[in-house]
DNA sequence: TCGTGAGTAAACAATA
DNA sequence: ATATTGTTTACTCACG
């Protein structure tokens, strides 16, 4: 399965409107394997799946835990559907990309392969050592001595994000990182210090000039600053563990460079490397993928539910309807920009998030202050670009020779470098070659939302025709 | 070896 | 007066 195809499933499991209640789990189950087989024959996922469905199944431990133990049974999703109402400003690009889910309050009752990593491997003689093993999937409900694999700019760069007017005072930013990674609980106190340090000294992230009138109390609103929000975009995907990574992991399963392009005579560039010390088993990297596809419509979670600094329950309805119309939008968006937008091409870490001086992102039109360039209350389409940019990574390719300034996004300046290989195809062959993938992720993707609870549009359509 | 990013600690000023 | 917030400096460590 290729890269593009886990982001595209990923994609479309996000897009999962409506619930099918009238089939039973073991038949969705048996549906999924079968067409997941057929949809990809041999795949891992679909083994991890075959595995997942067979309760008896004589499957090894590693593909069998957590899934099958935990997420599936908290297979509850309460059918939601779409409102009229178009206000969407409490969303923010990881809830629409419910990546959050991911790292939300969850289970803590399994996986006790990896509790006993936290328990055993994480003592070196008397020295308690907060260093994430490198080997087990990073889980911070689970893993509460294990120190986040995120730096403090990603945990705060996720924390404003999760806000939904993506400006938070430090208080709530500390309270962000307290509640969804627990072991700064019991963290030496000094974190709180990297925090506000980071927010002082790192340009990504800005203060909001305050409101006449508004009360936060003291110190001011911490905004992520729009110019080098692709850029923790950047940082935030090449962090071990998270969903996008996983799915990537999978995606690029050799530890041979990958290739994509950008626009305008930038070369291609490599994807990072998923092979450094963090790498995973195939096993588990499969069974992450597809616990990251179940936790992606948060239906594994069973812990309180994340509320923002304004009280807004996460896990509600409400909240979770307007989720589903933000990503029609995003649907929509998705397919209007996938060919317009280049993509965020960092190579080095400091183009992620840096504290240097060089300010690419100034080249643009300046603005007075970040409000009139940073729109709150508004829909955000920038966050659309982002969205689309982090799930197509491909299909860019045939804008290769395109001019299409963005100011937020920085490209490398580099030479165009044609990949050989891929000029030899013909546009036609591609296409059609796409065509078929896409068929067959969007099959492999209905028997996953299925099993999942989820009807998508195509299988309630095959549905409605199988019985009529 | 060197440059850079990141984390940590600490000092200090400003502010609610 | 106190706690919190924001800024700055210095240092260490890891990594390429």
């Amino acid at each position: 399965m290729r890269e593009n195809d886990c982001l595209q499933l990923m994609h479309l499991v996000a897009m999962a409107p409506t619930r099918n209640s009238d089939e039973s789990d073991a038949s969705m189950r048996e549906r999924l394997v079968n067409s997941l087989s057929q949809s990809f024959p041999g795949s891992a996922l679909s083994k991890a799946l075959s595995c997942m469905s067979a309760e008896d199944s004589e499957c090894d431990d590693d593909m069998k835990d957590p899934l099958s133990s935990s997420c599936f049974a908290e297979l509850r999703l309460d059918k939601v559907d779409i409102e009229d109402d178009d206000e969407l400003t409490s969303l923010s690009w990881l809830q629409d990309n419910d990546l959050l889910k991911n790292i939300k309050p969850s289970d803590v009752d399994d996986d006790d392969d990896s509790q006993k990593e936290n328990d055993n491997n994480h003592r070196d003689g008397n020295h308690f050592n907060p260093t994430h093993p490198p080997h087990v999937p990073y889980n911070p409900q689970k893993h509460i001595h294990s120190k986040p694999p995120y730096s403090f700019s990603c945990l705060i760069f996720m924390a404003v994000e999760d806000s939904p007017h993506k400006k938070l005072p430090v208080k709530d930013i500390y309270s962000w990182i307290l509640n969804h990674f627990p072991y700064f609980q019991n963290a030496p106190t000094g974190w709180k210090n990297s925090v506000r340090h980071n927010l002082s000294l790192n340009k990504c992230f800005k203060k909001v000039d305050k409101d006449r009138g508004q009360s936060i109390g003291k110190g001011s609103l911490w905004c992520i600053d729009p110019d080098y929000r692709p850029n923790l975009l950047q940082a935030l995907r090449k962090t071990p563990y998270h969903p996008y990574h996983q799915l990537q992991m999978l995606a690029n399963p050799q530890p041979t460079q990958q290739y994509h392009y950008v626009p305008n005579g930038m070369r291609p560039m490599p994807l990072t490397p998923r092979f450094g010390p963090n790498t995973i088993s195939p096993h588990r990297d499969i069974q992450d993928v597809a616990h990251t596809l179940v936790s992606l419509k948060g239906l594994g979670n069973r812990g309180s539910p994340a509320r923002s600094s304004d009280g807004e329950d996460y896990a509600s309805n409400s909240y979770r309807m307007r989720l589903k119309r933000k990503q029609m939008q995003l649907k929509t968006d998705f397919v209007k920009r996938r060919h317009t937008e280049p993509i965020v091409v960092t190579e080095v870490p400091s183009d992620d998030h840096t504290y240097s001086l060089t300010n690419f992102a100034n080249i643009g039109s300046p603005a007075s202050s970040i409000d009139e360039e940073y729109d709150f209350g508004e829909e955000d389409d920038n966050f659309s670009e982002e969205c689309s940019d982090m799930s197509d990574w491909d299909s860019d390719m045939d804008e290769v020779d395109g001019d299409i300034p963005n100011k937020h996004t920085k490209v490398t300046p580099h030479k165009n470098i044609h990949n050989s290989n891929m000029a030899k195809i013909t546009s036609r062959k591609r296409k059609e070659m796409e065509e078929e993938e896409q068929k067959k992720i969007v099959e492999g993707a209905d028997a996953l939302l299925n099993l999942a609870g989820i009807m998508t549009n195509s299988s309630s359509l095959k549905s409605n025709r199988s019985h009529s």
